[in-house]
Formats: structure tokens, C-alpha cells, sequence
DNA sequence: TCAAAAGTGTTCGACCTACACCCATGC
DNA sequence: GCATGGGTGTAGGTCGAACACTTTTGA
């Protein structure tokens, strides 16, 4: 039977909390074609093997992370855009990752996900569409929030990560005040108001909120 | 490369008006396993095929539509479960369509989604994602309202439409009222009605409904 | 004391739901 | 007429956006 390659390409998401940034780990590419260029972890399936086992040998592979940083994952799409690779016709399966570690391969790179584009295949349409989905999830699926956040984050941090997404996933997106942040934090239920105050940015210190115990 | 068998399974939905029922579309096996069991359509992916081509051929060789009877399809998502096919590994990526033809194939069967249960492989899970996805464009997405309740329909038809993927979707729907259908409907914008009215179901009659012309 | 930044009070409108009641139809 | 069933009026509640204003912070 004459079938496509199917690979498995991953959107690693990880919250630089220092940075109050939002970025993608690209690993550079070890083969042709566009060898050297940074790109999102892939890897082509294996027979015996689950989707969700393949996003972590592509992570681990091609961008140094073990299993355990993986802090949640999602379904991003299917992609078979003739051409998108040259080296004949592919199907890419595509997740989302979000991860949780701060140190990264050696062959790879965390980018601030505003600073990335030009990259090979059709990973630049695959990063948006990753960044939707994030996105629709940031604040009402609390397994996708815990993962990119943390166990506790202050207003800023949610923030930042909500506009981020936003900016990535739309080339136009709304501005997004911060005004009503706290309130909408509240009503979700499942993140409470630690009472404590995070990092002054040049003004008034932010809430920080931990997630409520009962799962 | 040793690569999980990978197939295109299509859920081809259809509003039958005569009968007030939505339908899903099913080929009757002629291989093995479940040989003589109905199921989804689906074939195995080509190297050199676009998946809405793969969606096509499924329809037609496995339910004996033509591609101009495909009024629409989207995604469902990718199934790997472990054992969802006694042959081997595989993989099944899933669209659903939406059917706009009264006659099928001699080998297919078009039944009405309250009476499909015990599919072969996965199947029954497909068919409910499927519905979930329709479901939740119905009313949003004018091009799926339109291929699945065609250029005018009452105001039963889309409530009945609605009810029946509800269900479909979960196996506990809200009862969903249809008291304010007909304000739901005047509310999307791309729908308005005729001032004519459809056949009485024993009371009075509904109001008919069409789609503006603006597209 | 001032500017920057976060939080709060308040209002507004969209929208969804429910429920009561009215209207049209077939028998 | 009367049971059946769709349509409409109206009220209540939730939700998110917006905007002005207050509070806290660093310089």
C-alpha cells in the first residue's frame, strides 16, 4: 500500500515567568531539508506506537525534554499541504505541549513566540492554530492553565500569557485590558486569591492566585 | 519506515425532512473483519491524495455518492485507540459530511442516528464526536446550516436537527426548548424567514426559514 | 509627590432561559 | 369546540466590555 508519511510535529508552549514571556522550543534541524534551521520537534510515526508516545520521543529527540516536562497536551489539527514538505507527500499530525522545565537541549532554543516566523515547512500556520487552541483553553480548561502557569501565578503572569496566545493566533487581535482580569479570575472557580502580591512591574503589585484544591 | 496503516473515516450526516430524522450515511463491510456489518465509510489514505479527495472516495466507493453530493465536511479528529482494528496498527483520521442527495448506494444504508449503536472497531465513539462537532456549528456556522438543513426549512427541522445531535453527542442532552428557536434564528443574521409556512405536525404550523442571499 | 500600573465600582447591553399566554391547525 | 403544538411577550439572570476612579508602588 502506498501511503504518505505521517509525522508528528509538536508545539512545545512554555511560560518564561521571568521574562513574562510566552515561547516556543524549536530544536534545529540535524537533516536535510532545511538543515540547521530552528523548527518545531517531529518525528515520523512508528507502527507500535501511540500519538501521545510520539509526542514525547519527538520532544525528547529533538529538543531534550523528558517525559515528565510535559505538563499537559492537546490536539492541534491534521495538516496536508501539498508541498509542505519537499521530500515527497506527508500528513503531520499536530499537538500542542505545554511544557515544564526551564532547561532545554542542546539543539534547541526557547523563542519568544512574538519573535517567531520564517520557519520551514508549514510551521508557522501550525504555531497559530496551536496558539488558538491554547487560547480557547487558557481560561476555562484548568488542566491547560495549570500547565502554563504554574501552581501560582499573579494577574500579570495570566495576563501576558492570554495576549501572547492572542497575538500568535490572530495577526490582528484585540487589545485585551487587564481591567477586568482579577473578576473573570475569580468567577472561574477554580483559581482563589492567595493574599499574597507578586513582582511590582512600575506600579501597584498583582494578586497571586493559586489553583483550588479539589481537582 | 515501519508506519501505522493510515485511513480517512467519514460520519456523512443527512437531514431526512420526510421523516423529521437525522441520518448517518453506512456502507455495508464486503471485507473482512465485520464482513456484512455496516459501518462508517472509509479508505486507506493514498501517498499522492489531498485528504478532501480521500473523503470523496470514501463516500464513493464505500456509500455510492458522488463528490457533488458532499454539501460539506470538516474535521472530527484522529483515533488511535489500541486494538481499533483486529488487523493491525492503525490510525483514523475523521471528517465528517454533510449529504445532500436522497438516493445511496445499493450497498449502503442511511439510518437514522437514535437507531445506530454496536459499529464495528470505534466507531459508535466516532460517530458521537462527529455529532458534537455538527452539533456545535449549527448555529454558528452558516455553511453547515445550510448543507444539512438545505435552502429552506422550518422552524422543526432545525429543531429536530439539533435535538437529534444533542443526543448523539451525549448520552444525557439537555431537553432544549424550541420556544425560542424562532428567536435564536432571527437573531444569527443569515437566516431570515419567508413568510410562508411548512407542514402542521398536528398543530399550527411552523415558519419557514431561509437563508439570506448575502453570502 | 508624581507617574505608572493594578484593582474596584458601576453601568450598559447582549444574550439566554423560563414561563405564561396567545394563535393556528386538524379532528 | 378542543387537544395539539408552534409563536410571542415579558421578566430575570448571567456575562463580558467599557470607563472612570482608587490604591499601591518605585523613583
Amino acid at each position: 500500500m502506498n501511503q504518505p508519511l505521517v509525522s508528528i510535529d509538536v508545539v512545545p508552549f512554555r511560560y518564561n515567568r521571568a521574562a513574562d514571556a510566552l515561547e516556543v522550543i524549536l530544536g534545529r534541524r540535524q537533516f536535510e531539508p532545511s538543515i540547521g534551521s530552528l523548527a518545531l520537534p517531529g518525528v515520523l510515526l512508528l507502527a507500535q506506537e501511540r500519538l501521545g508516545e510520539a509526542v514525547g520521543r519527538a520532544l525528547n529527540t529533538k529538543a531534550g525534554l523528558a517525559p515528565r516536562d510535559i505538563a499537559t497536551a492537546g490536539e492541534v489539527g491534521v495538516f496536508d499541504t501539498p508541498g509542505r514538505d519537499p521530500r515527497g507527500p506527508t500528513l503531520s499530525i499536530t499537538r500542542f505541549a505545554i511544557i515544564d522545565t526551564d532547561t532545554v537541549g542542546a539543539t534547541a532554543e526557547a523563542v519568544p513566540i512574538a519573535e517567531v516566523s520564517g520557519l520551514p515547512f508549514d510551521h508557522d500556520v501550525i504555531i497559530a492554530m496551536a496558539a488558538r487552541r491554547v487560547y480557547e483553553k487558557l481560561f476555562t480548561d484548568r488542566e491547560v492553565a495549570e500547565a502554563l502557569l504554574g501552581p501560582e501565578f499573579d494577574t500579570v503572569h495570566a495576563f501576558t500569557a492570554q495576549q501572547q496566545l492572542a497575538a500568535a493566533a490572530e495577526p490582528v487581535g484585540e487589545p485585551l485590558s487587564l481591567a477586568n482580569l482579577a473578576r473573570t479570575l475569580t468567577n472561574l472557580g477554580w483559581v482563589e486569591a492567595t493574599g499574597e502580591l507578586g513582582a511590582s512591574r512600575g506600579g501597584r503589585r498583582p494578586k497571586v492566585w493559586r489553583f483550588t484544591p479539589s481537582a
